[in-house]
DNA sequence: TCTTTTTTGTGTTTGTGTCTCAATAAGAAA
DNA sequence: TTTCTTATTGAGACACAAACACAAAAAAGA
C-alpha cells in the first residue's frame, strides 16, 4: 500500500497553493462552506498518490461509529466538488468510477494491464501534439482527453504472475 | 436518423464475410445456437451505422407485445456475444455503455462534443505509431486502446447551436 | 447570541445491468 | 418426422453504484 504509492509516480508539478488552499478558494468563490467533512476527505485523498474509487475512499475514512465519520452521500458529493475544483480527475474503468490527483500532478495517460489490473502512468509530449493537430484539422476545440491503452504489462508477461488484486490499483 | 447515419462514416473495410456469416462461425465454433433472437438483434444492429446503447437498441426492436420481441436480458447477453465475436466494440460515455461497429469498420478514435453530445470519428496513423512507440518503451504489450477527446465541435462553436439530443449520438 | 443558509446523514430511490429458473426451442439423431 | 438432449429465452427478482429528499445539525454573519 505504502509501497504501491511509490510504484510509478511521475515528477510532481510545482503549484502555488496547497490543495487545501486551492479548495478553500474554490469554496469561497462559490459561497460554499469549509466544513470538517470536506477537510477530512481532502486530507485523506491527498495522503497518498494513487487511483481509487468512492468505496476505497470510504474504507480509508473512519467507520460509521468512529469520530470523523463521513457518510456515503457526502463522500460522493465531495468527490464531485474536488473534480469541479480541478483537484481530482475522474474516469471509468471496468464500470467503476476511478479518481486520481490532478492539481499538483502532471498530465499523463495510462496503460491498463488486463491481467493484474494495474494502472501504469506515462507521459508523451508527442501524443499531445498529435491530439492537437488532429483536433485542429477537424476544427475541434479540445478541453481534455482520456486515453487508456489496454494490454499486458511487463511483469505479467515476464513473471507470469497473476496478481489479481482488486484493491491496490496502481 | 437516416441522415445521421451518413454524418461522418469512415470508409468501410473490406471483409470476407457478412456480419451474419461471421457471427454464425462464432456460434458454431462454440457450440452455440443460431436463434431467431440473435439474428433479429444482429440485423437491427447492422441496419445503420451509429453509436447506441442497450436501451436505444431495445427501442428499435419490436415492443413487448409485438412479434419478434426480444427481452432485455437477451439483448444484454447478445451485445456481449457480439463484442466477443469481434462484431461490436463497447465503451463507456457519461456512465452509459455505448456500442459501435467493429467488424467491417476501420480502427478510429472519437471527439466528443460536450455541448451537443455528438461523437465524431477520426483516424490517425500517427497516433497509432506513438501508441506503439510508448508501449514499446514501457515493455507493455498492447491489445487495444480507447481515446476520447472531449471539447466543443465546429458546429457548436460557429452556430452556437445547442442541440442537446440524447438520442442521435454520432 | 440569534438568524439565515448551507451541509450533513438517514433512508429511499433510481438506473443499469445481471441472475435464477421454469418453459421453450434449436440442432442432432433416430 | 419424431424424439431427445441441451442451449436459450423471458419474467421477475436481484445487485450495485450513485443520486435524491428532507429533517436535523452546523457554519458564517449580524
Amino acid at each position: 500500500m505504502s509501497a504501491d504509492s511509490k510504484l510509478n509516480p511521475l515528477p510532481p508539478v510545482q503549484v502555488a497553493l496547497t490543495p487545501q488552499q486551492r479548495f478553500n478558494d474554490y469554496l469561497q468563490s462559490r459561497g460554499m462552506r469549509n466544513t470538517e467533512q470536506r477537510r477530512k476527505v481532502l486530507d485523506c485523498v491527498y495522503q497518498q498518490h494513487d487511483h481509487f474509487d468512492a468505496d476505497q475512499l470510504l474504507e480509508r475514512l473512519p467507520a460509521k461509529g468512529q469520530k470523523g465519520y463521513v457518510s456515503r452521500p457526502t463522500v460522493y458529493r465531495t468527490l464531485g466538488e474536488f473534480c469541479d475544483a480541478g483537484l481530482l480527475r475522474k474516469f471509468v474503468l471496468d464500470g467503476r468510477s476511478v479518481y486520481e490527483h490532478d492539481y499538483g500532478y502532471p498530465q499523463h495517460d495510462h496503460f491498463y494491464c488486463s491481467k493484474c489490473e494495474k494502472l501504469i502512468e506515462f507521459q508523451s509530449e508527442e501524443l499531445l501534439k498529435i491530439r492537437d493537430d488532429v483536433a485542429k484539422a477537424h476544427n475541434f476545440h479540445v478541453r481534455t482527453h482520456r486515453l487508456i491503452i489496454t494490454g499486458v504489462c511487463e511483469d505479467c508477461r515476464k513473471g507470469h504472475r497473476r496478481v489479481r488484486r482488486k484493491v491496490d490499483l496502481i
